[in-house]
DNA sequence: TATATTTGTAAAGTTTTATTTACATAATGT
DNA sequence: ACATTATGTAAATAAAACTTTACAAATATA
């Protein structure tokens, strides 16, 4: 799965640490997601998708 | 995390077993989501959407 | 250049999601 | 009533998401 997440929240002009809190996760999280490490809860991608106010699969595309 | 998981394989008339067999999970991890032991996999959830051809947020609605 | 901030990463541990096997109960069909 | 199909549930295990602590490297700023 790919993630647009760096780019959104530069355009937010967010720190990892600055999203982590706003999303309540850690920074290492945000991180892990960003360099695609694996993928966030749904939870957590709805959390994102209300942040950056739009579709979670405008964040998070899966092929397939 | 509510879901309306249930209503929705009535309305297109699935057992748990196809619609688990249509998204690649076990006929228990479609049960227990319903049963709402936990939540899906935010790939789950996006095979689930695009199965039933409606967005995430109207099967799994996560409030605050 | 020196300092502070931000990002990348790693290891160990916890929690959550999903699997397999198995069995009991409920519902449906003959 | 009996057999088949569908659902609920449980235990043990595996895999994935997430945490904490910690440190190195990159980037920005004084």
């Amino acid at each position: 799965m790919k993630n647009k997440l760096k780019v959104l929240r530069a355009e937010h002009n967010l720190t990892q640490e600055q999203l982590a809190n706003a999303v309540d996760v850690s920074r290492q999280t945000i991180n892990a997601i960003e360099k695609e490490k694996f993928d966030p809860s749904l939870v957590l991608a709805i959390k994102l998708s209300r942040l950056f106010k739009t579709d979670i699969e405008t964040i998070f595309t899966y092929e397939k």
